[in-house]
RNA sequence: GCGCCUGUAGCUCAGGGGAUAGAGCGCCGGCCUCCGGAGCCGGAAGCGCAGGUUCGAUUCCUGCCAGGCGCACCA
């Protein structure tokens, strides 16, 4: 199902007839016997350095001790007589050999994503193989914040990229319902159901401060009553512990399901303790001799894998830490058998990444089959100003607030737009405008626009043409063939997206895209008296449509039939 | 102190070993007897600093400067 490719098709043929012309000219003695280098033959960024360009000839100077220009005179003498499309040949610079073509060579990629409709852009590059994507995976003692809401965006694309791309994709999210925070949680929960009785309560140091806490166990009381006082302490811990985890991960999901995400799999870090895959994952190390015991706590050896310093694994008190549970987790997924695992974090968790490539090596599994993506942090402004967060005292913006605020497209769209590792300013006030100057506005109109060019169509009483019948050769204006040749570009952004895990690139290309057409719109009306013009244009905008439709798909986007 | 990320137009950001570095916003000037003006067209304006590698560096390497984030028997 792998999408034609009119452009590499195109580069793959240029490409050939290079290597022949080396051939060509070697044979005839015009150039010594050379080793054929990596050359490249590329889109240039100028338009008038012709529609491809090939850097061969300044890489053979050395090889064949002529001038690159002069090699390249040599070369396009020797190219094929005759090809498909191709105009003219011309040397250029300090020499490059620059191919003009026939505009219209772009053309077959417009009956081909109608044709393909939802399938345009769909790659095999994956080959079926099985990638797990880990994101958001905040921890279920809150609500999710503006950094846990950019990972779901990035997350939720990457993982939409690569399936389109080819591969077999499980989103996962990880839940922290064990160890330490869990604990202090369960004595904070304690503290408010104390004090919420009339009793005396402290939250614990490190606790958790914020209004919701109170609100969960407000419920809990509602619920339950007052019979917990009587309980145990442990009971009582364990109790409201399971209660308000539930409750969290229950507004986690709900949220992150309104926001468009769908996972595979929540994966309990406790069970990897009641499995005792903690305890099998330090064996293995151990028996690799990677642990040892100092001042009563077991650590890992991380200094033999280029770590400044080592690691604990097992506490003084005999409790494991998050690290270890870690090690299982990851252990987990290989034995799961993904061959590619790749983890969003947070930019304040990149002094684990060393951590934990160290301890895959140590386990034995190659470190590059893990993937970590930092993101760099979200600022917040609104009316110019920041929005100071802060998590101590339950000061922040909820995942929730912000789709309340500025709607789930623009909220996933500001979130991808940018290269996960840029440091991310939301502008609140921007993403809920509903105006050009909002980007995903701008993207999602071009969509309505081309959709009610087909109302318009029916409205008067014409049909949809028969796509089979059109004549492409119609469309001459430079804004059509522009169109087309960047619609025909969509597969290869998707392979570059997909290689570089980088959503934003076709965050960009649909704004390109959106921009293109209303050029071409503005210019030209699709709509006319002549039949044929404007069955190809009603071609032309429906292709249009297809790539709008499945680049947000990719995004999480919605691409609305009117606005 | 050590490590990671980032310094590109007034602002927010793309790009990337090549031939004239892009977009949006903002600013200036134009375009509606016509399919959605939530649109289009044009203009001014930029690679933090210094070395190095290369035929060629904004891109790669080193150093420096600036901002962000880390450096727990927290996660």
């Amino acid at each position: 199902m792998d999408t034609i490719n009119i452009v590499d098709k195109m580069r793959a043929g240029l490409r050939r007839a290079m290597m022949d012309s080396v051939a060509g000219a070697v044979a005839a003695g015009q150039l010594p016997p050379v080793k054929l280098p990596e050359f490249l033959v590329e889109v240039p960024r100028e338009r008038d350095h012709g529609d491809f360009a090939a850097n061969l000839a300044m890489l053979l100077p050395k090889q064949a001790r002529m001038a690159p220009r002069k090699i390249a005179e040599l070369l396009v003498e020797n190219l094929p007589r005759q090809m498909q499309w191709l105009e003219r040949v011309e040397v250029a610079g300090p020499g490059f050999i620059n191919f003009y073509l026939d505009p219209r060579w772009v053309l077959e990629a417009v009956p081909l994503a109608v044709e393909q409709q939802a399938d345009y852009g769909r790659l095999t590059l994956g080959e079926g193989q099985k990638v797990q994507v880990e994101f958001v995976s905040a921890n279920p003692t809150g609500l999710l914040h503006m950094g846990n809401a950019r990972g779901a965006a990035l997350g939720d694309s990457i993982a939409a990229i690569l399936d389109f791309a080819g591969w077999q994709v499980t989103r996962e999210y990880y839940i922290n319902d064990a160890g330490n925070q869990i604990e202090n949680f369960a004595l904070s929960l304690e503290a408010r159901f104390f004090q919420l009785l009339g009793r005396d309560g402290e939250i614990p140091e490190g606790g958790y401060h914020g209004q919701d806490v109170t609100d969960t166990v407000r419920c809990f009381i509602d619920q339950h009553g007052d019979s917990l006082l009587q309980a145990p302490q442990r009971t009582r811990l364990d109790t409201l512990a399971r209660y308000a985890l539930a409750e969290k991960i229950g507004n986690i999901k709900a949220a992150l399901a309104e926001f468009g995400v769908k996972y595979d799999v929540w994966f309990s870090e406790q069970s990897l303790h009641d499995s005792g895959q903690v305890d099998e994952a330090i064996n293995r190390l151990r028996e690799r001799g990677h642990i040892y015991e100092h001042e009563g706590a077991l650590w890992f050896k991380a200094s033999a894998f280029g770590m400044e310093k080592d690691e604990v694994v097992v506490r003084k008190n005999g409790i494991p830490t998050y690290f270890a549970a870690d090690i299982a987790y990851h252990m987990d997924k290989f034995q799961r058998g993904f061959n590619w695992v790749i983890n969003i974090w947070g930019a304040d968790h990149h002094g684990h990444v060393p951590r934990m490539k160290g301890v895959m090596d140590a386990l034995g599994y190659k470190p590059d089959a893990l993937h970590v993506i930092l993101m760099q942090l979200v600022r917040l402004f609104r009316g110019g100003e920041i929005v100071r967060m802060s998590k101590r005292t339950g000061q922040f913006v909820t995942l929730q607030e912000l789709m309340d605020e500025v709607g789930l497209d623009a909220a996933r769209y500001f979130f991808i737009m940018r290269s996960a590792d840029s440091h991310l300013d939301f502008d609140l006030d921007l993403a809920r405008t509903q105006t050009n100057d909002n980007p995903v506005y701008y993207v999602q109109y071009a969509h309505a626009r081309i959709c009610s060019i087909f109302r318009q169509l029916a409205e008067q009483g014409r049909e949809k043409p028969d796509y089979a019948a059109v004549n492409l050769d119609l469309l001459k204006e430079e804004t059509e063939l522009v169109l087309a040749r960047r619609l025909a570009d969509f597969p290869e952004e998707v392979a570059m997206a997909a290689n570089q895990l980088a959503p934003h690139r076709i965050a960009r290309y649909v704004h390109e895209m959106a921009g293109l057409l209303h050029s071409f719109y503005n210019g030209s009306r699709v709509i006319t008296d002549d039949i044929g013009l404007s069955n190809a244009r009603l071609l032309l905008v429906e292709a249009t449509r297809v790539v709008l439709k499945n680049a947000l798909d990719l995004l999480g986007v919605r691409a609305p039939e009117k606005m």
